[in-house]
DNA sequence: GGCTAATAAGTTGCGCGCGACTTAATCGAG
DNA sequence: CTCGATTAAGTCGCGCGCAACTTATTAGCC
């Protein structure tokens, strides 16, 4: 604990250089930076390909179920797949027995466009120059973070 | 490495779950969200209390230098500022030896936010549940992940 | 069956975040 | 000194991301 600028012994600090929170949030922007020339090629942004992740798994998912995949909210959600829908990669149709709900599923276009994306992720992988045990650490800390900032209290 | 879904072998996957990138993604939003209660108590977004953490420190910055801190552009940065200006916590001047530049400078009502701002780091340290360990863990590592991914190349 | 609550998707408004561009001032090679 | 290159800040357009709200449908209690 290097306590600076004279001030008074606190938990945490208000430098911004101690901060996990901003190394978490520059690491993000500074990935998804990263990621924006290999989307660029396939059409998509960063936010839209985590969308096509989930389709190129599951083929067809309700908004709800990409929301729940992702975290995100159906203000964020309907713009976005109604882009992918002009974009012609995805269909979205309500289903029969409720019609509450709309299914979206891949188009042949948006299956297709999954061989292009497929070297995506070891391009990131080794730009991120880290080892099997550091990305593997990586992803433990940041989901016990993620699990652990989003309880209630 | 467990393969899955009949994915010839690639040394990453195409599945959500898998990705590094997300769990980054994931956090960060999920950090943020954390932060919003206790920000709106301040009256500022996340983005400008990352700015006013520089200016806490330093007083008075060129919009240059908090754009260097922070990895933001000019075009995110002068709108912001501009509205911490109307909010009355900045202060925004042409520099006399360079007209080019403008300091960004606390207003007494900038300063004394500090005061109600230094619980807000221990508040969030406290809800990220984080051995200290883990915590100067994740900060490693995240910087680490950020310099490699801001290479060229 | 009827009616209220819950749920799914979508709209609107606003603040980022960034690429592309503009404007204005300074730098620096010749 | 001059003039093209560089630098600092800012504008514009667009796609998130989310709060607050609306609309439409279904669930469930009586």
């Amino acid at each position: 604990m290097t306590t600076e600028h004279g001030d008074t012994a606190e938990a945490y600090s208000l430098l911004l250089d101690d901060q996990l929170c901003f190394a978490l949030y520059a690491a993000s922007r500074a990935v998804t930076a990263r990621y924006r020339p290999l989307l660029d090629e396939l059409g998509l942004t960063y936010p839209q390909y985590l969308v096509m992740l989930v389709l190129w798994d599951r083929d067809s998912v309700s908004v709800r179920d990409i929301g729940t995949a992702l975290q995100l909210e159906s203000s964020t959600l309907s713009p976005l797949i109604k882009r992918l829908e002009t974009a012609g990669l995805v269909l979205r149709q309500r289903r029969a027995d409720d019609e509450r709900s709309v299914t979206v599923s891949l188009t042949d276009e948006g299956r297709s466009l999954r061989n292009r994306a497929r070297c995506v992720p070891t391009a990131i992988g080794d730009a991120m120059g880290l080892t099997p045990q550091q990305h593997e650490a990586a992803k433990d800390i940041l989901r016990l973070l993620t699990t652990n900032v989003s309880r209630v209290g």
